[in-house]
DNA sequence: GTCTATAAGATGATAGAC
DNA sequence: GTCTATCATCTTATAGAC
């Protein structure tokens, strides 16, 4: 991939993690890229069109980065818990949503381009955390009071909205003691 | 309070909690509500104002209705279920989500006056939901793995995040099962 | 209180030179 | 591939008539 394109799709996520789609322009990445915002439409035709690349190459890494946990890691506790570290992640970087928790809040102002990809980091996502709570329900490391599916998407949920008070609190360490009581609670 | 300024501060929710704050114009409303927008400034002089008002007065409805079902609900296992029905309700309504955890994922771009609203909020709410669990904890109805305080953050992230899943997801079960599996925790 | 008119700037996007 | 120039449109906001 172009330097140039990887580095578009950079500067577009970080602002999207802050300011959402909505609250952002080409003219923001032109000021902190170094590039006239008429360049960017050559990369990038539409706005719908960068948006749609930003998420979909925040989804690969992010999985790819789960992956890469998943080999080195095989207590199903500690990568659930390096799962909620992902997140924190955004917290501390200059006070970031997860992407698509911002992108699915805002969706139904979202071009459909956009939407589609955010709704597939989710699926992906529950997906990858519903096979670790499979495997450690069947390990019998702890007993889940659910199925897999929903307490993966309980588990999820947890930390999209725990982001969200962090962020509406203006305190970082609210996220903290929420990640570790929904961990808790598979101990 | 005016009838045209009430209607205005309903319109305008009902907006940020589908678009976001940086998602709706003040041309949106005239559309909706029949007046120029010109109009709308003499009610409200700046976006940031009409925000705050928006905000204020979703706190205090909101804040409102927990105070009378607490009056009618005795059971805090009720009372809490009765709270995420009111999360729940958005969802209903257009896919909407709660209008503070919106405010609160875009904070980074938000007014001052309309993010300090936004905070006031999740603080109260966070505050009814300490109440309730602390009194739950002392009749000895279940057993808390944590603090109210953190049981409370839990257990709102939890909704916030829920919202968040469904709408992304497109997907408005996905909000009951998690919602089931946060109050299941409290049986 | 609501209107028309208008300002001043931002926004996504295109055309065409280099 | 990037630039300048330009577009049509939208945005928040103000001035002044009614």
């Amino acid at each position: 991939m172009d330097d140039i394109k990887a580095q578009l799709i950079d500067v577009a996520q970080t602002l999207i993690q802050k300011l959402g789609y909505n609250g952002f322009s080409y003219r923001d990445i032109s000021a902190i890229v170094g590039i006239r915002n008429a360049s960017i439409h050559y990369h990038f035709p539409t706005k719908a069109d960068l948006g749609a690349a930003v998420a979909a190459s925040y989804r690969e890494r992010f999985m790819e980065r789960l992956a890469s946990a998943k080999e080195d890691e095989t207590d199903t506790y500690n990568l659930l818990s390096f799962y909620a570290s992902l997140f924190k992640e955004a917290l501390d970087q200059d006070n970031r949503m997860c992407l698509c928790g911002m992108l699915s809040a805002e969706v139904s102002s979202l071009p459909d381009l956009v939407a589609v990809e955010a709704k597939r980091f989710l699926e992906e996502n529950l997906d990858w955390l519903s096979r670790q709570f499979a495997i450690h329900a069947n390990n019998g490391d702890g007993r889940l009071s659910e199925g897999p599916e929903t307490e993966a998407a309980l588990y999820m949920a947890s930390l999209q909205g725990a982001l969200i008070l962090a962020k509406g609190l203006g305190d970082t360490g609210i996220f903290d003691r929420i990640a570790e009581a929904a961990l808790g609670r598979y101990r």
